[in-house]
DNA sequence: CTAGGTGCAAACATTTTGCATGGTT
DNA sequence: AACCATGCAAAATGTTTGCACCTAG
């Protein structure tokens, strides 16, 4: 079925097709809630079926984020979030009270973090932003989650 | 000298006075490089001759943050990066050569965040903006650092 | 005097690494 | 067959906590 997709990027990757890559490139893209912990990853995978070990998966998210398959964030503390890089660098609001992470993306904030970059004699190369809010209506969550999908 | 000052914002936070407390608020103050993680303050600390534990640190950069005296990022993975909260929210550019931090502040972008996060449902309570660049020309990075103090 | 603060060491949580075994090309 | 990948357990970080002692108010 997919595995013809994740082979090839992990081909494009230099990364050898094993089932533990496979299985992971298919969780991060069929998981409602992208955004994932390693943990979550491998959970996930536990109750797949798949035998895969923690250690496999911090390494398998590691090589993914070197072959930009894959984007690190560090939302607040403890353990960093992963997502597929679908390569629109899209940002993100987090909801304070349920802890979900919806995307947004603005041209005209990027311009003028370009603008302010330049300002201040930096070469820009990526940027971050994080905003941190309560949804107003937790019933239209779902929608509202998807509203940049 | 400088103990009024910290005396103050102690009292406010409901915080007794102790030697570590002003200690660390006067590292937080004065250092040139002001953001700082728990290590570093801790060994500024040590090096400043004030016998003070890294638990105690950790403890006292807390109960700043929950106080509101200080801000905790978490710029790349890692350690928690502490600075002083001025009260100016201002945002960060790291370089990715030097590992220096500089700050910027700009009206409109935050202006068109907060109508990002209304036309998605949410109502904001914070924003973190990380760029990540290089600096173009390293001699005057010194100026540059400081350009929005 | 009493509530709260501190140091130290141990506990934790997350992520990384060494090594022997196993799978892909 | 050669090399890379995996699992497991141990180690390495970064941060928090329990506890006995100490100190500011």
């Amino acid at each position: 079925m997919k595995k013809t997709t994740a082979n090839i990027d992990l081909r494009k990757a230099g990364l050898k097709v094993t089932l533990p890559r496979i299985s992971i490139l298919e969780i991060l893209e069929e998981a409602e809630q992208h955004h994932m912990s390693a943990e979550d990853v491998y959970k996930t995978l536990l109750s797949n079926g798949n035998e895969v070990g923690l250690a496999t998966v911090y390494r398998v998210l590691t090589q993914f984020e070197a072959a930009g398959l894959v984007t690190r964030h560090h939302f607040d503390g403890g353990q960093a979030i992963f997502e597929l890089d679908t390569g629109d660098n899209h940002d993100h609001i987090v909801c304070l009270k349920t802890g979900k992470v919806a995307e947004f993306k603005d041209e005209a904030i990027e311009t003028r973090l370009m603008e302010i970059a330049a300002e201040l004699g930096y070469t820009l190369s990526d940027h971050k932003i994080v905003l941190y809010g309560e949804v107003k209506d937790p019933d239209e969550k779902q929608t509202r989650l998807k509203i940049t999908n």
